[in-house]
DNA sequence: AAGAACTCCTGTTGGC
DNA sequence: TGCCAACAGGAGTTCT
């Protein structure tokens, strides 16, 4: 799915499409996505206001009037696409299903009371929509467990130490855990792993010292991860294969990738001799440099 | 209990 | 050109 820095940047393409509007009109045109969507779901969300329009970590939130929680995640291909709006034009196909082509994955459309249409497109449908209640929302199963927001103040080298301290898992799978650090994914985990110079492989546990606290690595890792996210949501996230945000355009952080999709290019770190390998790392790929990732 | 593997689904890509 | 295998940015569930 989008990371942290693409599901940003969807967030900022909707909120000034969503937030303050009523939704008028719900289309919900198959059952499920990646789960059911709970029952009565297009009832209970047409005529409420959206309230506000959040993000922790890859899921967005939408706080509606009457007390309950809109929560969508774009899992690996979801796409949502803004059209319509006060002197605009609601694009042909939003209300109206489309029998062929890219369309056929149009699976939700809100719309709403300000003339935009907001259609969910989404072809794996690995992606999913729920309503919670807002009290509720912490203790959802969903967001229960899940770790610290890597933009936040409190990601430092001495609290990355004290969630790895005793890990035996490589740091590649403990970066990718939501439980420890929610937001990261496959992409900007390759790429801090690399700015900071460790190995995929390494144990996480190697972060800390002896005591628990951090080692150079460990504040380094931190300050890396925070940089990467920074340039990617300023770049407006990374567009490969799926990726658009809500008006279509791409991001561009893709074209500052190190290591990401680079096998076989030679390491970009100044000095390395390096060349990018990939590997496989719990099914899934990494890219890295053996030689200055150590 | 931690860590790894498997699973959901469809579209694209690269090799032959 | 066609065919087929590998692969894709996630994460809940199930295994060892």
């Amino acid at each position: 799915m989008p990371e942290l820095p693409e599901v940003e940047t969807v967030r900022r393409g909707l909120e000034p499409a969503m937030v303050g509007a009523r939704l008028e009109r719900v289309v919900v045109r198959r059952p499920d996505l990646r789960f059911p969507f709970p029952p009565g779901f297009a009832e209970r969300l047409t005529g409420r206001t959206v309230e506000a329009l959040g993000r922790r970590a890859k899921y967005l939130v939408a706080d509606l009037s009457g007390g309950d929680v809109l929560v969508m995640h774009l899992g690996m291909t979801g796409r949502f696409t803004v059209s319509g709006g006060p002197g605009g034009t609601v694009s042909p196909g939003a209300f109206h299903h489309q029998a062929g082509g890219d369309a056929v994955h149009d699976h939700v459309v809100f719309g709403l009371s300000n003339g935009h249409a907001i259609t969910y497109n989404d072809a794996r449908r690995f992606g999913f929509m729920t309503l919670v209640p807002r009290a509720t929302l912490a203790e959802h199963p969903l967001f229960k467990g899940l770790g610290i927001e890597p933009l936040g103040n409190a990601l430092d080298g001495a609290l990355l130490a004290g969630l790895f301290a005793g890990k035996a898992a490589p740091l590649k799978a403990a970066l990718l855990d939501q439980r420890l650090i929610a937001g990261l994914g496959n992409i900007y985990v390759c790429e801090a792993l690399h700015r900071a110079g460790l190995s995929p492989k390494r144990a996480a546990g190697t972060l800390a010292t002896k005591a628990g606290g951090p080692t150079a690595a460990a504040r380094r890792l931190a300050t890396v991860i925070r940089e990467v996210l920074e340039e990617a949501v300023a770049a407006g996230g990374s567009s490969l294969r799926d990726y658009a945000h809500t008006d279509g355009s791409l991001g561009y952080f893709q074209h500052t990738f190190r290591v990401y999709d680079r096998e076989g290019e030679p390491c970009p770190t100044p000095g390395c001799k390096g060349v990018v390998r990939r590997l496989v790392q719990s099914g899934r790929s990494t890219f890295f440099c053996g030689v200055c990732q150590r």
